[in-house]
DNA sequence: GATAAGGGGACCGCAACGGTCCTGTTTCGT
DNA sequence: ACGAAACAGGACCGTTGCGGTCCCCTTATC
């Protein structure tokens, strides 16, 4: 399905999440906002922060901020991190995992595949997923809904 | 990884093998020409036959052949056919899989994301893929040779 | 009728992923 | 100085989907 991992999904929520409010969030907050597991939430945050996407202010009142504005965050960089680099086949650009590349008739093929996927990738940047304009209607209590386990949702950036 | 799966690889390789020699052929001779096995071989041609990508003649001395060349088959047919419709999260286009879209902040949020990889891979066609020739000269980053036991290439259109 | 080939599944082992938890380590507040 | 708050880093499993194989049936040629 050409799927991205869920946590993807997520650290893109956390990320518009510290988009928003105050420029320093702790993880517990920030689930609480958004209504994804707090364990979860951690997990993701400490990804993106070894990543260098988000900085992070450890003790107490510490948390997390963003290092560059949404608008500076092409996805690309949130799929790198989480699902690590942007490549469809095993044998990538470099093709350090094959032994006969010589021989090996597909050796590059998919290189300008992978290109164009990572061009379109980084043409569009958190902001543009953020909130385009006012079309944000529905905040808080959108949370509440979800009692149950939130199959696959649970993308809320509650205010 | 945003990898695609293996047998998408296979079946790119089963294609373009399908592009050279007779016009029908069967699988267990893909199979002998390519080094995939032979079930993995009938596996990828009955995907690709029941997404009409090629078509198959049942009987001795049957086969399959490609309904369209090699230049007018995008790989984003391929992956569709294989990896289901190109979808990077659950949420698509439609939404028809969520429960409460009106409220959820990342409705159709990836749509422009989806459309713009759809449209990468839909600019490639598998003639692109095959063997344009001397074309693909590499400069100097021949890259050392990794000495590996072929962990996941086996993609060989042999002559 | 025998044989060669595809059709359509069922089946199972494995690896990757999602999700949770625990045990440090750091910093701020009192 | 002490304790609480919060991050860091990993360990830990259940689940899922995928890769790969095999079997039986139908079809068409010889
Ligand atoms: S998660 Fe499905 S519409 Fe938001
Ligand atoms: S499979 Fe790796 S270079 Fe061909």
């Amino acid at each position: 399905m050409l799927r991205l991992s869920k946590l993807t999904d997520y650290a893109v929520v956390v990320m518009v999440r510290l988009g928003r409010g105050e420029a320093v969030q702790t993880s517990p907050c920030i689930a609480a906002a958004t209504g994804v597991p707090e364990p979860t939430v951690a997990k993701v945050l400490k990804i993106l922060s070894a990543a260098g996407l988000v900085a992070s202010h450890r003790g107490a009142r510490g948390g997390y901020r963003l290092v560059r504005p949404l608008d500076a965050v092409p996805i690309a960089d949130i799929i790198a991190a989480i699902d690590g680099p942007i490549a469809l086949t095993a044998c990538v650009d470099g093709g350090t995992s094959c032994e006969a590349q010589g021989l090996c008739p597909m050796r590059g093929r998919w290189d300008p595949v992978n290109r164009a996927i990572e061009a379109a990738l980084a043409g569009i940047t958190l902001a543009d997923m953020a909130d385009p304009g006012p079309t944000f209607a529905a905040p808080g209590e959108a949370a509440a809904l979800g009692p149950r386990a939130l199959p696959l949702s649970a993308l809320h950036v509650a205010e």
